[in-house]
DNA sequence: CATAGACAAATCCTATAGGAATGGTCCTTG
DNA sequence: CAAGGACCATTCCTATAGGATTTGTCTATG
């Protein structure tokens, strides 16, 4: 894979102000995503910067910032591997947690939003609405990413930088979620429906409501989870 | 200033499991801290570089870490700058985050405390109460470095990673309210005792109380930051 | 005097090279 | 056959060098 460097761009061209580092952050990051690393493996630092044809030096920059994430796990002088698979009790943590956060998301959105932010929001349900939702991971991918957008609108319509911060604190780790049991997508219909709730709670501008029905569909979310998981 | 590399240490000693990026973190680190590195101040890497004696990569792979944390800021293809002072907003919003995160990790390890995790607990109120509180930084950092560790065992012992890494993410956020108007420490006293009496809640071992004698103190260092700071 | 352009210094960004540590394999030895 | 040590390939870690970009200054011009 070549990636564009800034080197052999056309003279004319508005200069990219992105860097090779950046370049190579996001190319990482689609990889987690995709499934194509799976959790576990050895993240090579030299096998990364041949693979995407640039010298290790951005490819060490772009892991250091993705193991603030907590997607990768640096042990010093071994390398980067990808974080391990969920167990049941990761699972129950990172729902208990966004209990605590995603609630007081929706109920300061609630009171600043705008016609845009929600109609941003309406997009992302739409989405979630029309995406594919086969057995495998690159058939429901686009779902994910839709539900995960929904949820970083929210944080970031918070107007609270810190709660923003908090939140993406565990939306590296929402991705990983998928990953728990290895179980598809089996409650669409239904985590549709919350999410149009929480959307609907928030255009009517009742900020309680707003946080109970965020509250619900985390509660919800859990309860389908532990059920539909196997047994250890 | 000379940082103690790899590779010049005995043959004979335990080898360092720690590489220069780490020092190099840990130093900086420091030196915001210190307020050595004032905000708004130009962070150069190979400046950094020389400073410390080391090449300009491992301060590279420091700075991308603490990019995450929020204490610095990254240009692409300008530098580093250590983030800005806190205004007013900036103050209520990690105050109100604080208030989401906080008192759900009182509550959480109060369930689960263990007689070395109180131990450590009163360990930290002592510290506060016998640290010195002069006017300047130098004299009070000890006082806000107890502070802090007393808030972040609370998070430990929580006994939840996503909610430790969400109270992480304002962590480094809450080294800086140190900045806000620059006023010295004239609350210690009260919160001490507000301190204390999250100590006695947890110890109490009733989930609530923990929880809203934490929730208490921070509703506490609001009004009195608010009534402190000086006008805009 | 104000403004635009050119030059120079400092800095960032990337590539390359080599030392150092790790992990696995093979061989030797009891 | 099992256990321990030596060797080698791979990988990480750091230093160095040079191209690219930004910024400040200086000069020339309207």
């Amino acid at each position: 894979m070549k990636l564009a460097s800034s080197r052999d761009r056309a003279p004319g061209r508005p200069v990219s102000r992105q860097v090779l580092a950046d370049h190579v952050y996001e190319e990482l990051l689609a990889w987690l995503m995709d499934g194509r690393l799976e959790p576990g493996a050895a993240v090579s630092i030299d096998g990364t910067a041949r693979e995407l044809d640039v010298s290790p030096t951005p490819v060490r920059e772009a892991l250091a910032r993705l193991e603030h994430t907590g997607m990768v796990r640096r042990v010093a002088l071994k390398g980067y591997r990808v974080a391990p698979v969920f167990t049941r009790e990761d699972f129950a943590e990172l729902m208990e947690a966004r209990l605590a956060i995603e609630p007081v998301n929706a109920r300061l959105a609630c009171s600043r939003i705008t016609p845009e932010g929600l109609a941003d929001l309406r997009g992302a349900v739409k989405d979630l609405e029309t995406a594919p939702r086969g057995p495998s991971f690159m058939e429901f991918r686009d779902y994910l990413e839709a539900d995960e957008r929904f949820h970083k609108l929210i944080a970031e319509q918070s107007g609270n930088q810190f709660m923003l911060a908090a939140y993406t604190a565990l939306g590296g780790q929402v991705q990983r979620f998928r990953l728990f049991g290895g179980v598809g997508i089996t409650d669409a219909e239904q985590a549709i429906a919350e999410h149009q709730a929480v959307l609907e709670a928030l255009a009517s501008g009742d900020p309680e409501q707003a946080a109970a029905a965020m509250a619900d569909h985390v509660h919800k979310v859990r309860a389908r989870a532990i059920a539909d998981a196997p047994a250890d």
